[in-house]
DNA sequence: TATATTTATAGAAAAAATTTATGAGGTGGT
DNA sequence: ACCACCTCATAAATTTTTTCTATAAATATA
């Protein structure tokens, strides 16, 4: 049995005549012909009776017919739903990153990106960093967000990893004098109070070793769990934080007042990661892939640094 | 779309590589090569991507797998399903049962019914209710009796279903007081011993429904599986049994002291339904329609209300 | 009866599937 | 580094399947 004969079979059905038949499927009489009596031959049973030069059919050609039509339809509708796939218009994004992306800044892209696309399902869960590689590794996840840090090990064989460097920069009130600054050092925010992140994180790490560096002391204040929140305090003029571009990119597009915080580069360079993981061996699907490279070009426009390992280096490209 | 290139696909899914889905399905590397290049380019997508060598899907495959799988899966039991309609023609009944009937009447009613065609072979299954709606469905049988259960739904797309509703009858001993009223109520089984089906079973709460409707108390002393054998307990004055009068019926013929047994209507009236399943779309060869015609005509004989139901109404006439 | 219909069949032509042969690329062992 | 042995893709030749043209037989219709 193949589509050929059951697509003839159920239009012969429809019709109840071979010429009708053929003339529905643009095909010529014999043509159907000959897919009726093959498929009764492969049978081994008549599905019509030929009466008076006429097909009339038996009963189990009734059971026959439903299931064509119902395999056919169901073929009918796979391929519709591939095309959609392919343009994007169905499927599914599934995405696990950090917390502090998945807050402000992902759930916007992804608004972005599926716009008008109702068919489009998404799910972005917020996990640990290494959490996040686990996931991505386990095959369950189209795109990772995860802290870069060069101690974790990525599993090569299981994702890929693309990382994108940024330098810190240093939030300042807006009314505070340090914010005409230009650049902004150590010097200038030395006893002054600081919201970092936790002293674990590198990020907090590589301040204390700049100002360490340069001789300068650093008063820690506030300490939260991510930038985001940092930024509170910096609003409220109780202290200025270094923090990753990402973030004070989805701050200023997003804050009621954008104009009472300003950023300044910060120097030295505080130098801040993010890996793009993808699972290994297993290509991103194309609705996964566009919205790598949304991405990455909001990365690129924030000025980030691009840097392939794991895999493949072209794996979210 | 078609056939040969869903399977294709469907083996290079399995085994993950060309060559070992080559010799699974006996073709040759470039065959199967071909029917996947030909599938991506009537999707006008990849479904995989070419890495070392290798064939690695991408998230849209797996849909296209899943559906691929299905369809094929239908086609194999169509092409197995009219098979087995096109042997089951002509000269074999073949019945499947509840156990009650299958016991005594059905037997019976084949022995009649073949009396005189000595080349005509009958198939008498028991199996439980939902098993023969199953059977049935599956084409590989020409009558299906069993239980009417209103919980269970009917697959009207694969069975048609006629109902037959019965009123239960008491039996009682031929020696009891009891058998010379003309109608029986729970009041004057109150307290008395009874043989009854499992608790679970349609009759067995409807039985109790009615004693307690009534605030009679229902003394269950012996539980059966079948109607059948609590005629026993009945012959043997050891109870009375509110039973279905299809059971009675072939209970009277066959006894070897039917005078031991009286049968009287039970009021209030219990309900018991059997259902006639005849497989959808073919309708019943001459020999299973006869037969059907006969066993409807026992069933009207005992008092039947007839009720169509499932996909046809006319199935069995 | 003459004229459309219908379906079936034979043979030629076209299309599709399959095979053989081959090449390019990757893996693993020595 | 080299070799043997995998992998998949491609091209050309071959086989199989499908479709077409032409035609015949049967039936219905005017």
């Amino acid at each position: 049995m193949n589509l050929k004969q059951m697509s003839a079979f159920r239009e012969v059905m429809l019709t109840g005549s071979v010429s009708e038949a053929a003339r529905n499927l643009n095909r010529t009489q014999p043509s159907i012909s000959h897919m009726i009596s093959g498929l009764e031959d492969e049978l081994g049973m008549r599905l019509f009776e030929r009466q008076r030069g006429r097909l009339h059919p038996v009963p189990e050609a009734q059971y026959l017919f439903k299931e064509c039509t119902d395999v056919l339809n169901r073929i009918s509708s796979v391929s519709q739903n591939m095309q959609r796939m392919k343009t994007m218009e169905s499927g599914e994004l599934k995405i696990v990153s950090m917390p502090g992306p998945a807050t402000v800044i992902l759930p916007e892209l992804i608004c972005q990106h599926l716009g008008t696309k109702p068919e489009v399902k998404a799910t972005l869960l917020s996990r640990s960093s290494d959490a996040v590689q686990q996931l991505v590794g386990s095959q369950q996840f189209d795109l990772g967000i995860a802290d870069h840090d060069p101690a974790r090990t990525i599993e090569a064989s299981l994702v890929s990893a693309e990382t994108f460097f940024f330098d810190c920069i240093c939030a300042v009130p807006a009314e505070d004098p340090l914010a005409d600054l230009p650049v902004i050092t150590p010097a200038e925010l030395s006893g002054k109070p600081l919201a970092t992140l936790f002293t674990e994180h590198r990020s907090h790490i590589l301040t204390r070793r700049a100002f360490e560096a340069e001789g300068q002391s650093l008063n820690v204040r506030f300490v939260g769990q991510f930038f985001h929140p940092l930024l509170t305090y910096v609003e409220q003029e109780f202290a200025c934080a270094i923090i990753d571009p990402v973030t004070a990119e989805s701050w200023l597009s997003r804050a009621a007042q954008p104009n009472s915080i300003v950023f300044r580069p910060f120097a030295p360079a505080i130098e801040f990661g993010i890996d793009l993981l993808t699972p290994a061996y297993r290509p991103a699907s194309l609705l996964a892939g566009s919205f790598a490279d949304r991405l990455i070009e909001v990365f690129m426009k924030i000025g980030a640094r691009r840097m392939g390992q794991g895999s493949s280096g072209e794996a979210v490209a």
